[in-house]
DNA sequence: ATCAGCATGTAAGGCGTTACATGATTCA
DNA sequence: TGAATCATGTAACGCCTTACATGCTGAT
């Protein structure tokens, strides 16, 4: 059994740009990776130390007035690696949205209750959309850089999929009522 | 720590219109289902297991010519489970699409890779935008069932969804080229 | 002084997948 | 006769989340 721990990846691919802490990397996972990919630190850490230690990563420790700090940077062994999972073919990819699982059991009580939750879910997505607009917005103004491309696409994926969510919620919501 | 586990609830759910065995839940499951939501023997079992011996269902066990048949049936504290778990105003929604984290680091090879991997996802979605729509389909030449509308609606999303999904490969192929 | 943020990590527990193990029936 | 489908379950393993544990720094 290969391992499937894909957060190395999501390690391995930031750190190609620039040189990260354990605590830089969650904040970057956090950001706009955070809506197709979610990142713990009880999770990051232990996959530094593992990567660090099957030569992917090196290590630098820096104590700045004191504090501790290991800085993490990419081998040419993990930018192999890197490279061989992007060709790989196969690629999981899975929804789990709660909120499906309850509208399609939502003939088991009110009609209101189902329409309810849609506005719910319409808020959050209403919300999420917002921010990801805003990084369309700014990726959009600076395409310099030849990696604002591909930050731009997977922020316009999710501009796109939640706009047609939104359009979805009017649509369930009048076929309810 | 409240139970996690949805699996019960997908049961519950399924349950809560017709009686079933655990290998009928699983084929339910691999349905129409099984685009938000996944479930597995090793899953199902051990949730049966569980919330019979807690008085959420009851079993019969049948033995219908030497081969053993455990049909469940949903109970009224199962029925009262499941109708505060869709008044639960909480909702997890998660979509991990490692496409997408593919794509977000494609600058560390070349374009080529990046396209191509979009045209392996646009392949996978358009196949399973054929079932989506066969569903669909076939909820609305059949709309007496009450329930049939929230079926109808579940695999809605995906239709409408998925088809924002293929705008986007459209775009994107165009955008990387 | 105190609170938010920087910074690293461990441990427990939960959930799910996969593979394994077993055996009957139906249909070609 | 052999393959597919029906049918139930267990065990190992892996991954992730959450909570816990610790301590410094900088701003108010």
């Amino acid at each position: 059994m290969a391992r499937e721990r894909k957060i190395d990846m999501v390690i391995l691919g930031l750190l190609s740009h620039e040189n990260l802490t354990g605590y830089d990397i969650k904040k970057r996972i956090d950001g706009a990776i955070n809506f197709f990919w979610k990142g713990s630190f009880g999770n990051i850490y232990p996959a530094l130390r593992d990567m660090e230690q099957t030569g992917l990563l090196t290590k630098k420790e820096e104590s700045a007035g004191g504090r501790e700090k290991i800085t993490y940077r990419i081998t040419d062994e993990g930018k192999k690696v890197l490279k061989n999972w992007l060709r790989e073919e196969q690629a999981s990819n899975e929804l789990k949205y709660e909120t499906l699982l309850k509208l399609f059991f939502g003939g088991a009580d009110n009609k209101k209750i189902s329409v309810h939750n849609i506005e719910i879910f319409e808020e959050q997505i209403k919300e999420d959309l917002k921010v990801l607009k805003s990084y369309c917005k700014a990726l959009e103004s600076a395409p310099e850089d030849k990696d604002h491309l591909y930050f731009y696409l997977t922020a316009s994926f999710g501009v796109e999929t939640y706009e047609a969510y939104l359009k979805w919620c009017t649509k369930a919501k009048r076929m309810l009522q």
